[in-house]
DNA sequence: CTGAAAGCGCTTACAG
DNA sequence: CTGAAAGCGCTTACAG
């Protein structure tokens, strides 16, 4: 059960490897081999089920066709969606991934990237957890294409491709603020993270557009890693303190889980007694919740402008012109808010 | 910027090519090389950053140290999870895992594994799709090992890592009737998958242990892929139809949910008007239902048992004892029954 | 103890 | 138009 190799076939067709090797690539023409020769060498790979084998190729060509995908969590579902759709979208364009998680721990990106690395993978497409720079602009040294996607690193001058946060929440907002409500809360978490400070200050600024100073905004900061049981009171006892909110914006979707259940503890309807906005879809939303609005993350833009920002560079060895690129979420609107 | 390699470095060393390759393989002492040499080349490589050029090795030595982990959907958080435990023991025993998603299409699952034979991985991890028997026991014959996680292919000789689905809905049933209920209706999906069998024979089998006929037993049975609406239509009719009701158990977590909305639809309470009883965890679970009981799936053991088993073949080449090894989940009571 | 050489399966510049 | 040959970076059987 050997496999077939560019060799056997020369000598079934009568002719030397290297003419095989032409045929198979599709510089038959190119090498003027004759139609003859070549429907003979064609039949006879196809009948012994030639396939080339990708290693020696690669030791050759110096190319794998490999792509590294690092994300902070495969378990984590917007990670898995972006995976999923990367992949498909890679496999079509003749390339493979190999996937890995961080955890959000510095320690093991770095080592993840010397890995991939070592597995010649051709190009990074990266979620970095802080503290990554130093081993990413390594890479860009080495000549690897990286491409960022989620987080980025200001200044650091590779393609990132980001969801548009400002602009999602802004326009959450705007939505909240045209149907009329104006004691809207933001309940949001104390983290030091560039995604959610984008958000909160898309709080901060609209509603001031719509003439709400920054002393009457209502603003809640959770601690990073509170617990469900802690959040749930701590948004509940929020909610009692100010009786005359209208509406709350929770910027992620965790928070407008523990949200939902606070609201439902105290007994108050949606949107009866508070519209809800929360950035970010959640699976219990759609069952739990008909007054709801999301904004959805662009995960299929971000995934496939990502991909093909990456293979572009491996193709034609090109940067793109811009290099942030940012995504606008969408607002969908789950029965009336 | 070029990579150094095994030549550069037995230059630096004043040694030919092999005695670097031999020192860094750990085959000093075997080719007893002087302590003198080996430090010498060990001190070279070491200030060199040398890595080996792992598409080399795998040309010359014919293994890629690469596995294949072939799954029904990557976005779905039950083989999400798998997969990030089957990657990260994988890792630790220095294997890379190649992922991709059946999508349950038999199809695109043959694809799949044409394609993860080309790219030269060592070993498959298949979660398979119906259908896809034809092509994974060419994978048997072309010697290359596989274990089945989750489903099987009953006589097909491939070692599974399974659910103990029969015994896990044993004991969940166990529990209720222990309990006291007598009523227990068992609401499943009308498909004719393995899984979903068994843990229907389990309920069968279990009532009648405990002196219910299976004339007196309850099973609805819902159209495999009707939608959410149209599910919690039919639940709701379901218990309005059984007033007598005293319990539920839903055989997978999506029926429990869509349980779940149904009674929460009839204004009914958990465990006061219902006990429910659910066949994997979800979400949802966690938030909206303090009286509910869970049979928890063995990801984790699946996982580290699968990726062992796969990996023992590989480096003894040698079977598994047992051909199909079952995993118990595990009784999980949130709040009482 | 060490070195020279073959070969894994390809691709491609070169010669004819 | 076709063929002989080098070489990608390793490993390992073999000779000395």
């Amino acid at each position: 059960m050997k496999r077939v190799s560019i060799k056997d076939i020369a000598r079934q067709a009568g002719v030397v490897p290297s003419t095989v090797s032409f045929v198979l690539n599709g510089k038959a023409k190119e090498m003027r081999i004759s139609d003859e020769v070549a429907n003979k060498v064609r039949a006879v790979a196809e009948e012994t089920g030639y396939e080339p084998n990708r290693t020696a190729v690669s030791l050759r060509t110096g190319r794998t066709k490999i792509l590294g995908l690092i994300v902070e969590d495969i378990s984590n579902v917007f990670f898995a969606k972006l995976a999923k759709i990367i992949e498909d979208e890679a496999y079509a364009m003749g390339y493979k991934i190999l996937y890995c998680s961080t955890e959000n721990d510095k320690e093991k990106g770095c080592e993840l990237v010397k890995m991939l690395l070592h597995q010649q993978v051709e190009g990074f497409l990266i979620t970095p957890a802080a503290g990554m720079e130093r081993e990413i602009s390594r890479l860009v040294e080495l000549n690897k294409p990286v491409v960022m996607m989620d987080r980025y690193f200001p200044g650091m001058n590779i393609p990132s491709v980001l969801v548009d946060n400002y602009g999602g929440v802004k326009e959450g907002m705007e939505h909240l603020l045209n149907k009329g409500y104006r004691k809207i809360a933001f309940i949001t978490v104390d983290l030091n993270q560039i995604q959610m400070q984008q958000r909160e200050t898309a709080y901060v600024e609209t509603m001031k557009a719509y003439g709400i100073p920054e002393e009457e905004q209502v603003v809640l900061k959770l601690p990073y890693k509170s617990n469900a049981a802690n959040a749930v009171d701590r948004i509940s006892e929020f909610i009692k303190e100010h009786q005359d909110l209208e509406a709350i914006f929770f910027p992620t979707n965790y928070l407008g889980v523990y949200g939902l259940e606070s609201i439902k503890n105290l007994g108050l309807s949606i949107p009866g007694d508070l519209a809800i906005v929360c950035f970010d879809d959640h699976d219990i939303f759609r069952l739990y919740t008909p007054g709801i609005t999301i904004i959805k993350q662009p995960i299929e833009e971000i995934a496939t402008t990502a991909i093909h920002l990456l293979t572009n560079q491996l193709e034609d060895k090109q940067q793109a012109e811009e290099l942030y690129i940012f995504k606008k979420p969408s607002l969908v609107l789950r029965g009336s808010t």
